[in-house]
Formats: structure tokens, C-alpha cells, sequence
DNA sequence: AACGATCTGTATGCTATCTCACAGATAAAA
DNA sequence: TTTTATCTGTGAGATAGCATACAGATCGTT
């Protein structure tokens, strides 16, 4: 069985536990694939355990009343999901897609429940990531509050970039490709828009387009232009420090 | 001391704890006095404490680039806030500030945390609160996202009806008062637009307005329109189901 | 009762964004 | 490679919601 150990070791959350624990983790869990497009799970059903993704990609997403789907998260292998089983089973409230082949522990909630009561620090990872989860979508809020298409825009490929992004000589590469319609379903848009908005980034050179992958180019004057704090990783190096000042002067 | 006790034990997270342990946290705690529109903290800030408000009323907000307040909760007596702080200190993200005139536990985190460390119910029930808090959030995205103003205000006050919501024989009673700028700074409109639409839904006899009270007279009827799941203590007294439906027809 | 401050109601353009419609590009499947 | 499905680009027209402006109502205070 030690084979399959890897996997929990891996996540945040259980990394602290003894072999025993693990097992007993293990024993009681199940791995389970799903091809692209299919779904884990989808509301009004009951939740009874929690998701560990081990391989592949999740979204989230709940359907409004005209049909429109709307993103609520993207889930990368080694995250938890649909966590807030456990809290006591009441209904799940988005759907679960699979967007790539992916691999899924599933852990039944009990299990969960009876490991934080008895591991102080598991109690704490969960609450930890519920209260990050917590402050990631009332951060979202605020992204969309007030602002037009184009700064909640803006606002999600500087997201992105931070879960997805890598510093490269021509700029920062956001590594995932979303469609525009995913794009605009995640801020609350239209496709159409979302391509005019991309467009222009591109004519006033902040971003670039290739094979469907955005590179920021401008990082931190877009961060700047919406009073967004870019993780140090992602600033441009200290010699190019300044270029994007300059660039926006010249255009 | 023990006359201070009530406002633990009045809050579901510390009820079950032991005399010696409340004790231990109302030395360590220190109540203050903020009149209305006294800030308890601001964002940057660091956040070293938890908050339990004892009486009055908080609201937390934020504020965007272009000076307008996005309102993120209202806090009511017994509730806590600021409870990021557990976990572990970042700065505030937002405004704290007294819409009456309020009393205020401050919980240092260092306190909290030992107790969760200790008591499995204590740290449970701190997730819960995340959790349950994270849920609203997300609820709310999904009610901002491709909706109308018209739609975000009517979700709105049926939420508000949860909270504050009484049942009468008009209706269901909202018993709050806010005004069209606070209404609007929740679901990201305009004054303006607010006034408008309540206008709207009094012509239409959805909604009464006394003395800057909100009256829903058709709660379920609203609830349907957004798809809104009411909870059945709000909703229509059986011997008067239907009626929503006759009034519609009728106008 | 009278004053000032804050709210509410209403009208008038203006503009960002949506809808609809279609054509060309790119990726996936055969 | 050819075919098919899915994406992207662009335009024209409709409109919801915005900013601005001002008047009257209501509240709270003295």
C-alpha cells in the first residue's frame, strides 16, 4: 500500500501525520477517475465527503437561472475540494467538472471530522483553508463590485498569474488556457467583450497572445492601474525595473 | 466578575467552555465603548485580534479606488469579526466601523488559538464559523454575477429578511434600517438606481415602505422570480398560499 | 418650533456592455 | 489529410445603468 502514501503526504493538510493516521485515511478512502467534461458531483446532492484531487483539473461552477455558467474555482491536483462537507452534510451548491482526465481521492466526511478532533493541527489546516478560501472570494467580491469589464479583467489575469504565472524574458506567462467564454465566465461577462478587451491589452502591448496562452507584459502597471498587490515573484526584475513606465510613455 | 460572564456564554463558540476557561479569556479580553461612526479598525492595520461585538451594530466595508464603500457584512450582537486573525497575523483588508453606538470584546488571537488548541469544539466551531461565513460570500458572488440590479437588490433583501426578517400580517417585515446608499454599496449600484427600483416594486405591491422600513409583500413570490430558496419560517401563512399568484394576475 | 443635515424622488443625457449575427481561424477527430 | 467542432474577431443596434443635477421629504438637534 506504501505506493499510493505519496499522495497524502502531499497535501498541506496531512503532511503532519504519523504513517497510522494516514493509513487509516487511506483505508477509508477511494480513487476514482473522470474523463474531461465529467462531472464529480452537481448540487442538491448530498455531501457526505470531501475531495482530494490528485491528478488533473476541476472547475467549479454554478448555473444561473438564464442558463450562463458562472466559475467559481479552478482546482489544481493537490488541492481539497467540495470541503465544506465537512461541516455536516447539508447539500452540495456547484457543480464539479472534471476540464482534463483527472485522478480524485474521496474522503468521507466522518473521517475527516474524527481526525480534527483528535489533531489539533489538522483542525487548524482546515480552518486555515477555509478562511483563505474565505478571504480569496470576498477579495473576488470586491474585484467585481463597482469595477467595469475591463478592470475585473485585468484583476483575474493578475489572479491567474499568480496560481499560474512564470516569469519569462518577455514577461509573465500565465501557464493554463481558458477560453474567452470561461474567461468571461469567471467575471461576470460576455465572450464578445472579452475578446475586444484582450484585443485592446494587446494593441497597447500590456499583454500578448500566442497560442492561446496570455503573457503579461506589463505586470505591475496593470497591477497599478487597479491597486492590485503583485507578489514580489511576479515583479520584473530590478534591471528592467521602470519599463513599463517607459513603454506607456512612448505609446 | 462573574456579571461580565453573560457575553461568552452568550456566544455559541465559547457556551460550552468551563468557568475556569471563560474566566481565563474575559482577563485576558478588554471591552470598549465606540460611538456611531467610529472606526474599530482599518485596513493595513495589523490584526492581532479577534472581536466579539456585545451590543450595537458593525459593518465592515471596503473602500474602491474611486472612493465608494463595498459593504461586505453587518454585524450584529453576539457575532464575532475581524476573526481572520486566527489565523495568524496578515493586515486587515477592510473597514470596521459602528453604525450605533456599540461595545466591543477584543479577544487577543494568542487566546484563541490556545483554546482551539486545547478544545476540539472550540477550533470546530471556529471552522464552522469560516465555513458558514465562506458559504454567504460565495452566495452572494453567485447572486452579483449576470444579474440585473434589479435581481441583486431583491436578493438582497430577501437575505436581509433572513436576518432581520419578522413575519406580520402585511408581510414580512425587514427590520433594519438602511438607507438607498448603504442598499446600494452591497450589491454595487448606484443610489440613484436603488431608489428607482424600490419605486418599481411599490408600484408593483411586492414591497412596502413605512417609516424607511421594508415591508416584503409578496416574499415568495419574489423568492421565485430569482430562484431564491426561502426559509419556510418566512414564508406566507398556508391559508393565504396562492395569493401572491392572484395579485400577479391581477396587475 | 425651527434649523441643518441627511435622505429620497425624478429627469436627462451618455456610455459601457449586451445581444445578435456572421466569417475566419484554430484545434480535435476521423 | 480532410472534416468537424470549437474557438476568435468584428460590427451594428438596443438598453441597462451611470453621472449629474436639483427639489422636496424626513430626521435629529437645539
Amino acid at each position: 500500500m506504501d505506493k499510493n502514501f505519496w499522495y497524502l503526504k502531499n497535501c498541506d493538510l496531512f503532511e503532519r501525520l504519523s504513517q497510522d493516521q494516514i493509513a487509516h485515511v487511506e483505508r477509508n478512502s477511494s480513487v476514482r477517475q473522470f474523463g474531461r467534461g465529467n462531472l464529480v458531483y452537481l448540487p442538491t446532492e448530498s455531501s457526505d465527503s470531501v475531495f482530494l484531487l490528485l491528478a488533473g483539473r476541476i472547475k467549479l461552477y454554478h448555473i444561473t437561472g438564464e442558463g450562463k455558467q458562472a466559475l467559481l474555482a479552478l482546482i489544481e491536483p493537490g488541492e481539497l475540494f467540495g470541503e465544506l462537507a465537512i461541516l455536516g452534510g447539508g447539500e452540495r451548491e456547484e457543480y464539479a467538472e472534471a476540464m482534463l482526465k483527472s485522478t480524485i481521492l474521496r474522503i468521507p466526511g466522518p473521517i475527516i471530522q474524527t481526525l480534527m478532533e483528535q489533531h489539533a493541527t489538522v483542525s487548524l489546516g482546515v480552518t486555515k483553508l477555509m478562511g483563505l478560501r474565505r478571504q480569496r472570494v470576498e477579495q473576488r467580491l470586491k474585484s467585481l463590485l463597482f469595477r467595469s469589464n475591463r478592470d475585473r479583467l485585468t484583476y483575474l489575469l493578475l489572479d491567474l498569474a499568480e496560481k499560474y504565472g512564470r516569469l519569462t524574458s518577455q514577461g509573465v506567462l500565465i501557464n493554463i488556457k481558458l477560453s474567452h467564454q470561461e474567461l468571461a465566465s469567471i467575471i461576470g461577462s460576455t465572450r464578445e467583450t472579452v475578446t475586444v478587451l484582450l484585443g485592446e491589452m494587446q494593441d497597447e502591448r500590456s499583454i500578448e497572445i500566442q497560442k492561446r496562452q496570455i503573457i503579461l507584459r506589463k505586470a505591475q502597471h496593470l497591477a497599478h492601474t487597479i491597486d492590485f498587490k503583485l507578489t514580489p515573484a511576479l515583479q520584473a526584475k530590478p534591471d528592467q525595473s521602470g519599463e513599463y513606465l517607459l513603454r506607456g510613455a512612448e505609446a
